[in-house]
DNA sequence: CGCATAGTTGAATTCCCTCAACTTGAGTGG
DNA sequence: CCACTCAAGTTGAGGGAATTCAACTATGCG
């Protein structure tokens, strides 16, 4: 069954010993599903394969990205635990999935979400929650590309890094590299590296190694980041 | 029941009567809906409004649209004839949704559709398809915006309108004017207009006043628009 | 400790935006 | 039907934000 899953890639499956523990932080108990533990840059799946598996991230962080013909590469978005992975895809996956680091998934069969959505309302209501929730992040994007700068495309990525990482006294830990950031952002590593020394400078973060952040200034980093148009307020 | 809809723009409720024929195009006969004629630059919902109501285009052409505290527009799609509108917000519409041209569409009561997609599996499919489908092409967008130029973008649009809306010869009819694609794309009115000039000059395209458009050299246009890296070819 | 990779900083370039002038076209009333 | 008007579209010149290219500095791993 996960014979399609791990040929081509380094990914380790996991015998069913460490397996309850992590089953329970599903809300899909009653299928089957493996937990799968796979190494940094390990590719989950490619770009434009067939969409057989659905993951749910445990621990680490994934990246869905495309390449363009002559390398140029985004990122569709980082995965963070509790998120889940390949729920878009109808057939086939747009983009591919690969681990940004050491990362401990739950996989699922494709086929049998599918059947449990058709024959429970409530595994149907799950998906159409997830496929919604990711629409609007998909939507909060669209606008961040279109309109915002580079300076406001780091200020958005760290709110909501902040708002899905930190640990209450915003500071959190970035499973990501530079050029990772960069690729999601629609910048280059220089450009993301800049605005981050920028963003020191003026006091609104601080940088301990690399990876290590403290949002320092959250008011005014959500300022920055543009977001303020509630023309309806019922 | 339509209350909230009309009031606060001009949409106009057609009565029952024109309502069998077009009624036939939609895949939900079961529950009830109104034909709904709205003019130009009218607004079906506001940003941030609760959704009450989803729609489908039966003719003419919606914007989704988002702005930023400074005026800065960002357009999220175009509905055309077909696609539905407004099934992607949970409880408040992230952005807008604004008639670009007189404009005919299917209403439905969203607590009806949910209760609907509740009760039967086939319309749970439904709504759950017409989510991913939105997700993909929000996929395409954020890949389109991170990574691409000004001319690939273009292209991009015009492959698109094209298969939306060409008659089969590749002549097709933009409902939308200039300043509503740059606000799609995320550029400026100036560059789309530069970037339609190039392109006739190169004899990729047409143009026929403004808004008529033939597309020449249709192998050439999507060559330009960028995608072209099938890693996976099973 | 030394090497390789990742990150930072600077200088020059490029692509697109801004601002401005001009042209086209659609709609209106004489 | 034509002239008028105003909005929409096009084109050019100049400027700015982010990229590219390159050098240098940290960081982490054997």
């Amino acid at each position: 069954m996960l014979a399609s899953l791990t040929s081509g890639n380094h990914a380790a499956v996991l015998d069913r010993a460490g397996f309850a523990a992590a089953h329970d932080a599903t809300p899909l108990p009653q299928i089957a599903s493996h937990v799968l533990r796979v190494a940094r840059d390990t590719e989950l799946y490619a770009e434009g394969s067939p969409s057989h598996h659905v993951y749910q991230v445990l621990a680490g962080a994934v990246r869905t990205c495309k390449l363009l013909g002559d390398g140029r590469r985004q990122i569709g978005f980082f995965a963070l635990p509790g998120d889940w992975i390949g729920l878009d895809a109808a057939t086939r996956h747009l983009y591919a999935a690969e681990a940004v680091k050491t990362t401990v998934l739950l996989c699922f069969s494709r086929r049998e979400l599918d059947a449990l959505a058709r024959a429970e309302p409530t595994a149907a209501q799950l998906v159409q929650s997830v496929l919604r929730q990711g629409l609007a992040a998909a939507e909060r994007r669209i606008l961040m590309f279109g309109r915002k700068t580079a300076m406001e495309r780091m200020a958005s990525f760290l709110a909501d890094m902040d708002a899905r990482l930190a640990d209450g006294r915003g500071c959190f830990t970035l499973p990501m590299a530079r050029g990772d950031i960069a690729d999601y952002l629609g910048l280059t590593a220089e450009t993301v590296s800049r605005m981050l020394s920028e963003l020191r400078r003026r006091r609104a973060i601080a940088l301990e190694g690399t990876q290590s952040i403290r949002i320092l200034d959250r008011a005014w980093l959500e300022g920055l980041s543009g977001e303020e148009t509630p023309r309806y307020s019922a």
